[in-house]
DNA sequence: CTAACACATACCCCAATGGCTATACGATAA
DNA sequence: TTATCGTATAGCCATTGGGGTATGTGTTAG
């Protein structure tokens, strides 16, 4: 099974792959050749990794002539939003459990 | 360089690794032994990834005689959090120019 | 129509990494 | 002290995956 987590983890676990998708971020959207540019690899390599990007649903393609313009989609990031908070639910309801022991102790 | 975030990402991005934190977020403090029960991978892997996730600052290790507890840092996921907002933020801030941009062309 | 362009795909290479078994090491039990 | 137990380390192997170059495909310019 791989959750929707799982591949976000993945994806962004990659420093080219995550600088891209920042850089989507702050600018919006671009084209590959400006992507390249100051990717520090290769086009084809650009392109992989964008592709990576999309398949995860972490960007958008429009096609404009001869030209591929990518975006960011931010709500792609909801399942780690969702899976941190988790992660913060489990390790407070424990604290409450411990809360909870103390006051009966207490009495 | 290698960021906060970058550690956190690359760290979490290992199925078997993330299963370790998540049980540990749950349940709270475990032994080794107890880990690798359920861990479906031998003794030495589960050790070896306990190690990875304590020099990103995701577990501490607590010696008793000649067990090992292990338990997760919550706050280590701190930055993680920041990213995501981080990213957010610059989502936003463009959408707030572009709301700027058609309000002064509105006039 | 042809050439140049923007991007994607194919293919190969190599380093990183996750898995294993064997073994070392510190602590306890006998 | 010796045997056993719990965990860590060492060494090995197979796979993954990120990088490159070469080339395919569709589009626009001349």
């Amino acid at each position: 099974m791989s959750t929707a987590h799982d591949v976000l983890f993945r994806t962004l676990a990659d420093p080219t792959r995550r600088a891209l998708f920042e850089r989507l971020c702050r600018e919006g959207e671009k084209t590959v050749g400006a992507l390249t540019a100051r990717a520090g690899v290769s086009q084809p390599v650009v392109s992989k990794h964008l592709g990576i990007l999309k398949q995860a649903g972490l960007v958008r393609d429009r096609h404009e002539g001869r030209h591929t313009h990518y975006s960011a989609q931010l709500g792609a990031l909801t399942p780690l939003v969702d899976w941190t908070s988790q992660m913060a639910g489990f390790w407070q309801s424990r604290f409450d459990d411990l809360e909870d022991l103390l006051r009966r102790m207490d009495q």
